[in-house]
DNA sequence: TCGAGTCGGATTGCATACAACTCTCCCGTG
DNA sequence: CACGGGAGAGTTGTATGCAATCCGACTCGA
């Protein structure tokens, strides 16, 4: 592995964990004095980071992180319904009772965690989760699709998205894990895409939802007004 | 604009043009020496094509141009079939007049075109139906669809695509444009998106079509099941 | 006081030199 | 004769220095 890429999981590892916010500039000699690297691979990975969407290049000024808006958040979850249900689409007829085991196993392991809902639980759902769709990929055996979608999800959201979820949001989401399973196992890849897309859909309203308060949270709107008819 | 743009233009161009045919090695310091600049803009060009999935990169060892398989070709279409209809879904409802017209101009020059028939003109044809859907894609106004299609698009099989249609295929593409714009007009994003699909679908069955001669494309197989029937 | 021009600092863009790595070919050995 | 090891050439990976460009502040003039 060479000096540019180690930098370019550095900066990428920064940046989600907020060391590098959103707006700031991301300066080539500041990060090689640092690492002690000149700044020819710094630039490298810039220019990587630059292509995978993560930090905008502004001509002979630097790069900036990226600022996500509602509007970018929006477009990659309407291009999610569309390309994750083709990943189970595809996985259906393609995947092997051993990576079945696995999501099982994976799936058991977040429902669990999912009993608990403290943060730290919540933090390694998020985790789990990611495996899972990891997993989903690799079965659709698609380079392409693959590479779309590490390029289109950019977990900046989705790091903290599960802490969105309500309790019952939150189970929902293990359903549709357990459906999954159900639907590759008999191979009907137009079961597996219908959750799917209902597994994103939900997690859009989850993430469009004004940032509620855990009042909002526990009792949301819907729910008052199931009580009030 | 930088020295690195215009290599990473020039290189990609050659490619099109089969100047760097698939396998070959694109070497740092011989497209350095002809253009006069030191490897450092080469190298940048070069990084920019391998993430954009025109040349790979063996580490140590060079940059090499991609050779496109069967498969690259239909997980292609496969990912077109999903993302073209969406963008006239979300065209419909924001295209204005004035692109209508650009669109409506467009489909009436490739079908005076379409009636000559001579291989320049299904060339130009081409060109023109690049700019169809690059309009399409503009009115479609999501950043990150646009991206993803240039990246996947990729012109090195659609460059000689039409000349694999036969005369009633190119015809009908033409009438998918006709009521692509029809329904456009009309805001029906659903109408358009099953035209596109059905769009994208027959240019997949002209590519993917066992490549034909002059005979076979005249006299394809359904059509002698039909005489025989 | 406001505006235009200019100068300075900071940053990226590019060129060049050197280091590290990989592959191949050849030679020596079993 | 087959096989392993090592040297060499060629290529990429990295470091460093200089040039070009951009932004902001300051000054000068109206």
């Amino acid at each position: 592995m060479t000096a540019a890429d180690r930098v370019y999981q550095i900066i990428k590892k920064r940046i989600l964990d907020g060391q590098y916010p959103a707006g700031s500039y991301v300066r080539e000699a500041t990060i090689g004095q640092e690492l002690a690297l000149s700044r020819t691979p710094i630039r490298e990975a810039l220019r990587r980071l630059v292509s995978d969407g993560w930090v905008e290049a502004i001509p002979h000024h630097g790069a900036r992180v990226v600022a996500w808006t509602q509007r970018d958040v929006e477009e990659v979850f309407e291009l999610r319904v569309l390309l994750e249900p083709q990943v189970v689409r595809r996985a259906a007829p393609r995947i092997g009772a051993e990576r079945l085991a696995t999501l099982d196993d994976l799936a058991e392991r977040m429902e669990a965690l999912c009993e608990r809902g403290d943060d730290a639980s919540v933090d390694e759902i998020a985790q789990l989760n990611n495996r899972f769709h990891a997993e989903l990929v690799a079965a659709a055996d698609s380079p392409r699709l693959q590479r779309l979608l590490e390029t289109i999800v950019q977990i900046p959201v989705s790091r903290r998205s599960f802490h969105r979820y309500t309790r019952d949001e939150l189970h929902g989401s293990m359903q549709h894990h357990r459906e999954l399973i159900r639907a590759l196992s008999l191979g009907d890849g137009e079961w597996a895409a219908s959750v799917m897309r209902a597994h994103i859909l939900a997690a859009r309203a989850a993430q469009l939802r004004p940032a509620a308060s855990d009042e909002e949270a526990r009792e949301p709107a819907f729910r008052r007004r199931l009580h009030r008819a």
